[in-house]
DNA sequence: TGTAGTAGGTACCTACAGGAAAGTGGCTCT
DNA sequence: AGAGCCACTTTCCTGTAGGTACCTACTACA
């Protein structure tokens, strides 16, 4: 911590919360959303039953859920063609494309550091007395 | 997605994982973990109370979990001082502190996009026909 | 004597997220 | 006549994360 040139240490000291990032985490990680985010800005515009075909074992309630909460934070936008039978697209807006480079760091650092974990976790569970 | 230079599209066709970074997220962002590791960050070695104290509403059986699994990622370490009473002091690893630039990176989208998030929350709950 | 302090462990309980399965509506195809 | 399509919605149910509260051992200190 001497030298803090990475971190903001802005709300380091913040009463009530901890970790100046946890509002971000709520938003952009919580649990479907980035397979969600992934998929749509990798495939770009796409319909409710692709969504569902190209995420394995989402299921229908889930994703539609999931869709509302980021189609409420501007992450996504939705558009909803009143034919027969119905069609909706989803695409990803301005805001959550904004995501991309936070999302390509994250990629980087796990294709450079996942298997120092999975070592670290095996160390772990291998240790004596344990 | 037409022009594909931010996100890397590698594993964009995986048939049972639909994203690259969800084993990143499930380490790195489950819950409780990002209060952690900043604050161990920011604040250096730091003993179980002063991380209680320092995390507002975490409950000591949580706080002992998400320790416990940070350091069997590798991301922690912890030192056991067998003193009465007894001294335990948790540090981030250099695994832990290679994620410094990706939080930076959070922080800063956080700061300059979080309005934008609550605005887009607000136009959604008071559009019309809803 | 008894109280404080540390780093948890354990038992019990509740709330809520999420899964499974079926329903809805209106058209079109067979 | 019936089945199928899409984009959900609804109901019901279960698993589990997390909360509360109490417990441990050992010593120093009043």
């Amino acid at each position: 911590m001497a030298d803090d040139t990475t971190w903001t240490a802005s709300a380091a000291t913040d009463p009530q919360l901890a970790c100046p990032i946890s509002p971000v985490v709520d938003i952009v990680f919580s649990r479907w959303t980035t397979p969600i985010l992934w998929t749509l800005h990798t495939h770009g515009r796409q319909r409710f039953v692709e969504l569902e075909r190209g995420i394995p074992r989402i299921t229908p309630k889930v994703l539609t859920q999931r869709l509302r909460q980021l189609e409420r934070d501007g992450l996504i936008m939705r558009t909803y063609h009143p034919e027969v039978p119905p069609r909706v697209e989803y695409e990803i807006s301005e805001l959550g494309r904004s995501l991309a480079p936070l999302f390509a760091h994250l990629a980087e650092w796990a294709a450079g550091n996942l298997d120092e974990v999975e070592r670290a976790r095996h160390d772990y569970d291998t240790a004596p007395g344990r």
